[in-house]
Parts: C-alpha cells; structure tokens; sequence
DNA sequence: TAAAAATACTCCATAGGTATTTTAT
DNA sequence: ATAAAATACCTATGGAGTATTTTTA
C-alpha cells in the first residue's frame, strides 16, 4: 500500500468521481481504478458499492478514508514543524527533573525562560532521578536535570553535562553552640547529637553517606526523614543537625530560621548537577536555548 | 515520498545502523542509504548527522521519526478498526439530533441502545435542525433525528427516512371550559384567549404557521416563547393556548398538570421525525442497529 | 446512446540489488 | 585492517498510459 493510494482513495471519495479524481491529480482514469483496486485488495474489502456508473463508500470505506485523510494532512504539516525545530521562539522543550531540582533549581530557571521565550511548548515531569533517566532513554522527555550519578555519566547512550557544583551544607538550628566558630571537625558531629539522613536511595544519601564513610563516622542516634523540607523541619525543632545540599537552604538561611557551620573536609566532597541528553540525538533550538540559560546561571556556579 | 521510506527511517531511527535496519527489512544496505538519502533530498534537509561511520539523528530527524512512527501505528491499526464496523458492539455512532428530539425522544432511544450495545462509542450532538444537518454534510456526524424539513428530503446528497409521526396536540390548562369537549373548531381557538407560540425558526413554528394559515386564524394576542419548556409553563400558568409536539407533553398529560383538547383537521398537519445520513456513505453496524432501534419503537409510531 | 468505470496490454521510470569506493576507527 | 555507509551501475518490477470493453441511466 503507497502514500499515493491512499490520497487518490482520499480525492475519490471527496470527488465522488474516479474521473474527476483522475483530472485533479492530473492522470488517467484507469489509474485511479487501478489504484483503488489494489487498496481493496491490499485490505481485503470493497471500499466503495458500485451501484452501475455511481458508487456509495462502504463503512470500511469510511474508516479508511478518516484514518487516510489524516495521515495526509500531517504529512503535510511535516515541513513547517521542521523549519520550527531551529526557532527557540516556537520550539518544544520536555524537561524532566529530580524532585531536589525541581523544587529548589527549576522554578527561576522556567520563569526565566518562559519570559524570553514564552511560546515554546514547554513540559516538565518530575520523578526519581533514575526515572527521568529512564525517560530520556525513551525519548518521552528531552532533556534531563537531575544530581550526579556514575552510571549515567558512564552510559554511552546518554550525553551529561555538568552544569552546576552541588555544594553539601552543616546545618544546626539558630543559637546552636557551633554558630560562629571558625571551623568545626568531623569528629565534633560524633558529640552527643543526633544527625538527620535523607532516603536511602536518594541521590543526596549516597553523597552524604560518601563523606561520612571517608571521615569515619558512625552516629549514636540517626534520624530519616523523607525529603529536605522535614530535614529543615526536624534542624530547626533542635532534634539534630544535618548534611544538605546547598540549593535546599538559601531561603531558609537569608531568614535566618537556620544557621549553617563551615566543616572542615566537606568541600572535598563534589557533588554536580547533570544536564542529561540522549546521546543518539542533537538538541533543537529550544533546548539549546535552556542549556544556555542553565551553564550561564549565575546561582548555579 | 513513500511509506516505506518513512519505515526505513523509523528503522535506522531505531537500530541506529543502516545495516542493521536494512538486515530487519531484508533489504540490501545500499537501499536504505538510497532510501534515506531520498528523504534527505525530499525534505531539504539532513536528518541524520555523520560523524564517520557513526551518526546522530537531527532535530529535523527526531520530528520526522515521530510523525513517522505514529502513521506507521496508525496504518498498522486500519485492519481492525475495518474489522469493528460491522460489529454493533465495538462501533461508532454519532448521533446528532435537534432539541426536541434531544430533550423527548432520545433520552429513552439511547438508554435502551447503549443497554443492548454498552461498548459502541457513543457521541450525541443538540443543536437547530439545519446546523445538524450541516454536520452530517460535512461528515461530522453519521446520523441525524431531526424535525421534518422538505429542503432535506429533496437533497440527493442526504438519504431520509421519516421514522415517527409527530402529532400536533392543542394544550390548554386543567379545569379549561374546553375539558371534555368533544371537539373543537378551529375557529373557537379565536375567542379571546392568548395564543402561544415558539420561536420564528425552529421546525415546529413553520407546521404550526401552516395550520393557521390553512384554517385563516389570525390571533389578536400572541405570546412567543424560546422553549417547549417556556410554552407548557405559560399554559399552565393559564396566559394562555398552544399547539405543540405530542411527544412534548407526554410528562404533562400522565400528571394531569396540562390538558389536551381535540382540535377538528389538526390530524390534516402530518409532521415527521426523519433520520438523515448521507447518501453517499452506507450505515456501519452500529448505525444499522440505532436505526432498527428507531424504527421499531413503539413509542414512536 | 452517452457517460463512467473496469480491463487488457504496453512501456518506461525507478526501486532495489551487486559491486565497489570512501571513510574513520 | 576492518567495519560501516556512500556511490556507481544494472536489472526488473510495477505503476501509469492508451485503447478498448462493459455497464447502466
């Protein structure tokens, strides 16, 4: 069955004629018979009733002529959606984003691009890290933001960027002892306090688990709580102290509601924000625009 | 431009390799670079990227994989949506009707069509008469139930078959001094009461115009009303007399809240419901079984 | 009898194959 | 040196045309 069978089919029953279909698409007539017959027998049913020089399109007929008249018409919309893949201005952008990046990163990022480019089709998904990842490699999103991973950086398949240092915070409540001293040591964590750990299969976990691996620490008392915004939470009720990623605590820190301490060896530990793209394919107009606007960040520096 | 370029591509798309796409297709590798090369040209563009012997697909590449992909789908699928015409259970049926139908007839119609055919997708369409009828000339709806109209009959591109006699009832309220009359003139309808009517351009306004021309009433008070709905409350509300569609007051007349009167020679007006379809298109199924549903309703005969 | 579609038959354009070259790893 | 895609060239299939037949209004 051939493109060209199907927009003769097409002009047939819009034209109620296999002549005047012929004259439109400027051939014989026996060529449109010709066609139309190959497409019944390709299907195996009568598209239309011949009722002596006059015809009525059968049900199947019409299933075809719909599903066909469809197909037609987005070819030919092909090109114009083309030319708009190099135009940031009418472009498509499918971000996918960890829930750390998409809480505290995404928001001025989008209202930035949505105010410069503010007819771009723009999706966002937020997931598990690993999820997004996963939807990049089905080509359901675009464009990835999400914590480090080895894997990632090591899959062929996949495209990373490093876009952004994720710095690791000590944060204690207001008033706490710490506050002010020059610089506290690992081993000064270990004094009687409980510390807060995020999931364990977060991102952020395994980054803290890292550093405190390499300084040889074992808390006394832990504490797990779901997701950063119960970490502050449970720092601020004074029940502990906590690693956290940088990005999480800006606002909480500019009111002062947290204090952060400067721990000696934590700026060993450098955890990055990853631009993620399918390796197999080159990014359009739009999303090279968002790459931009992410590496020129001043924020994320 | 052929379908089976479009396939190829998918497949290069997919296998990221011309040969392993042409060893899927059981064609030689030289055909797909012929094949995609033909796209290439066709479109004016490079849908894939060359990096030696190793490629990346172009954003021009990532739009036409996915229009392609989904045609692709789409024709895989034609087989057996032909298969579901002719089956009333898995169908399409798009009815469209005017209010009155869609208020009086179709409630009890579709119930009992969607009891005996629950999986058949069912859409309904309310609107005047002539915008009905432009949908079903358009092709946007398969089926109409509409008033009867002779512009329609008389098209040879609409097929009509009139499946209902409406009757003309004359409605006056309970305890009128014409309750229990045997019959009634014409002419008595002329004795000081109101007469009420329904708008200029609905279907029932023309029959009911033409009984009064025929029988030479002009009204000294006349009240005209957007509804049936408007026009039963009026008489209730005693201000006044109508003609309306029998199948309008069915409600009424079971709780006793209006009254019918006999009117000599209103059995003379002979309206019709009409299911309209296009004439160059046959009924699926589904259509076939609203039909028979229609046509052997006893309420309706 | 005229108008429209189907059929028979011919021809050539082009899609696909084979063989070879190019290119990068 | 090898693996993969591009290119050159050839062949044959099938699509389009011409001419004719069939059908019915």
């Amino acid at each position: 069955m051939t493109l060209q069978q199907l927009e003769t089919f097409c002009l047939v029953v819009e034209q109620k004629s296999f002549g005047r279909a012929a004259e439109c698409l400027y051939m014989a007539q026996s060529s449109v018979s010709q066609q139309i017959a190959a497409l019944e027998r390709h299907y195996g049913v009568a598209l239309f009733t011949r009722i002596g020089r006059h015809f009525t399109v059968t049900p199947e007929g019409r299933v075809l002529y719909e599903i066909a008249k469809g197909i037609l018409v987005t070819l030919n919309a092909i090109p114009a959606r083309m030319k708009a893949v190099d135009n940031p201005d009418k472009g498509r952008l499918r971000i996918g984003a960890s829930s750390t990046v998409s809480t505290y990163l995404l928001p001025s990022l989008l209202r930035r691009f949505k105010d410069r480019y503010p007819y771009v089709d723009l999706t966002v998904k937020t997931d598990y890290g690993y999820k997004i990842i996963d939807a990049i490699r089905e080509g359901d999103i675009d464009l990835a933001l999400v914590g480090h991973n080895l894997n990632w950086l090591a899959d062929p398949s996949l495209r990373s960027r490093a876009v952004a240092r994720d710095q690791l915070s000590l944060i204690v409540w207001p008033g706490h002892e710490w506050c002010g001293r020059k610089l506290i040591e690992p081993r000064d964590l270990l004094h009687g306090y409980v510390f807060i750990h995020s999931r364990p299969d977060s991102g952020m976990r395994s980054v803290v688990d890292k550093f405190l691996l390499q300084e040889n620490l074992v808390f006394d008392a832990v504490l797990e709580m779901a997701n950063h915004e119960s970490i502050k939470l449970a720092v601020e009720e004074k029940i502990g102290i906590a690693l956290i990623s940088s990005v999480a605590i800006r606002h909480e820190m500019a009111t002062g509601r947290l204090a952060e301490v400067p721990l000696n060896r934590l700026n060993t530990i450098d955890r990055r924000f990853l631009l993620v793209s399918r390796a197999d394919e080159e990014l359009n107009a739009a999303e090279k625009a968002f790459v931009a606007l992410v590496e020129n960040d001043a924020a994320l520096q």
